[in-house]
DNA sequence: GCCATAAACTTGAGCAGTCAAGGAGATGGC
DNA sequence: GCCATCTCCTTGACTGCTCAAGTTTATGGC
């Protein structure tokens, strides 16, 4: 098997055991997935933290739907609201709570720690870690590292 | 956000857009996901095209109903046969058909072109992609779950 | 003003995985 | 020989996403 391939494979391992990390500590401490979290995420930081759904959708690499389904559970727990547009009632933003902002801070704390665990040790070296974010940022998306 | 936790989200979204690459080419060359693929090739690995259940699962990172639920349709589509073992009932062996072998060197030749043309271009240097995998072993490999 | 088209969003159906529970068979103490 | 316990595997219920189709609203040509 070609080195590529391999590289590719192994990406997808990765991902999986990642996945299921951050959901076991995010969902013990604060009962939300990585994908909750990753969302909350990119709405806090936009200006106002609200978003067009569909430009969540864009953000975040999911589809409209994808969008629609993993908001629900948000909003119905108060962390997520949703407003309309006064200029064009097809928009329905999604937008932070006082709550979810709230929330956010103490998630985003969890997952920083769970990350940093994730590449402790000697076989992780700072220069490793940034590395890594390089590599992966050719391979996949835009990220969020925005502010 | 700290370069651990921009690693970590990023691999996220790679891993996203790296499946919904191979699925592409894969479901629409060969009628198959990826995971049916990367089930097919580890089977392809094994002495004689076959394993037992649990050891696939753990091959695969994932738990023994996702290997049942992955084999069953493949062996609908003849390509995975299911053996029993002559000294233990409990065990059932999931093996490559002669046509599954077939199907599977097409779909690796396949694999490795889509893989191949995710790292061309000249942000792609061989070494990057070697590094790229030595990171990632060490992310995912067989000790990562760490629990 | 009216219609065709496009955009934003939701919804139904389906797929790929999880966990929890359970059946069936193997194994070891006694 | 018998029972408790363990292992292998499957199944039911669920999650979290996809695509395809549909609704509602906006927009531009005429």
């Amino acid at each position: 098997m070609s080195e590529a391939l391999d590289a590719a494979l192994r990406l997808v391992r990765a991902q999986a055991a990642l996945v299921r990390r951050f959901d076991a500590r995010l969902s013990g401490l604060h009962g939300v997935s990585l994908a909750d979290f990753t969302l909350l995420l990119r709405l806090g930081q936009a200006p106002g933290g609200r978003m067009r759904r569909v430009d969540l959708a864009e953000a975040l690499g999911l589809t409209a739907s994808g969008v629609t389904r993993g908001l629900a559970p948000l909003e119905r727990i108060g962390l997520v609201s949703r407003e309309p547009d006064a200029r064009d009632a097809r928009v329905a933003y999604a937008a932070l709570t006082g709550t979810g902002r709230r929330r956010l801070a103490e998630m985003l704390a969890t997952a920083e720690e769970t990350a940093a665990e994730l590449f402790t040790g000697p076989a992780w070296p700072a220069a490793d870690v940034a590395s890594l974010a390089g590599l992966l940022t050719r391979l996949g998306g835009t990220g969020l590292s925005g502010s």
